[in-house]
DNA sequence: TCAGAAATTGCAAATGAATTGCATTTTTGG
DNA sequence: CCAAAAATGCAATTCATTTGCAATTTCTGA
């Protein structure tokens, strides 16, 4: 099994993907963050830091029309993001999961009246959150 | 406003897209099977009607982990795809429209236990469909 | 019917995100 | 402190998509 070597560039891309929490951003975006005047990092180190961080479950990956590359968000530890659906804001790009008995409910009407296996995993569901609509109000 | 002028190949990309009905498919695929001996067409044309057509509604556009590219599908004429939810099928990529009363449910849901106006139009959740479990039965 | 305007196409070049090969550097365990 | 294993930096590459522009096609109205 592959070891794990504690560096420099995997301390910065922790500790700024932990501070963004709800929020979501790409691989340009954190290389730009951290290549500010002290820190330096190269941006196939990052990619190829999210990448490993998304295969460990560490971070969630997934794609959308809003933005022309792979997002990431970070997925909080003790969450198991195959049980349920997540909300995506249309407005702020943040990720909601939807943790509630109601997913039972969902599911099970989806594979008993449409014989439908729902994989939470990747499965996006675009709306307003609550946040925005009430700057918008 | 712009007029359009009827061009061969606008005639030989709604043949295709019109014949794949619940199938998807990419740009690339729309472009090789176009271009057999006897027809001939440009990427670059095909990229520029397929967006045409899906800002005219025609065609369901999308992006999704499984595949590199963006994915089209045909938007059957009478279907209004801004009141339900789609299931995408992870083995053969096919769209379903989740059309029956439970979407109220869903999005009544959504909307009073986590006020998040649900936003249909590209929402996808994931899972395997029908035929695809059958085939691995 | 035909000329000219407008739209469309083909082609090649450009773009931009993401990946990869490889030499160099860093980390770790003994 | 020393190798080997892992990670990084850098440049080159890949691949989908877009774009500029000249050539072609479609349409319209005189």
């Amino acid at each position: 099994m592959a070891k794990e070597y504690k560096t420099k560039s995997k301390q910065q891309i922790m500790d700024y993907i932990t501070a963004q929490q709800d929020k979501h951003f790409s691989a340009q975006q954190v290389y730009d963050y951290l290549s500010g005047e002290k820190t330096q990092i190269n941006l196939a180190t990052v990619y190829r830091n999210l990448d490993k961080l998304a295969e460990d479950g560490v971070l969630l990956r997934y794609k959308s029309m809003g933005s022309n590359s792979v997002m990431y968000q970070y997925a909080v530890e003790d969450k198991d993001c195959h049980n349920h659906l997540h909300m995506q804001c249309n407005r702020c790009g943040r990720i909601i999961h939807l943790e509630c008995e109601f997913m039972h409910e969902i599911e099970e009407h989806l594979m008993r009246e449409h014989d439908f296996s729902l994989v939470c995993e990747g499965s996006v569901i675009l709306g307003i959150c609550k946040e925005c609509k009430k700057k918008e109000a």
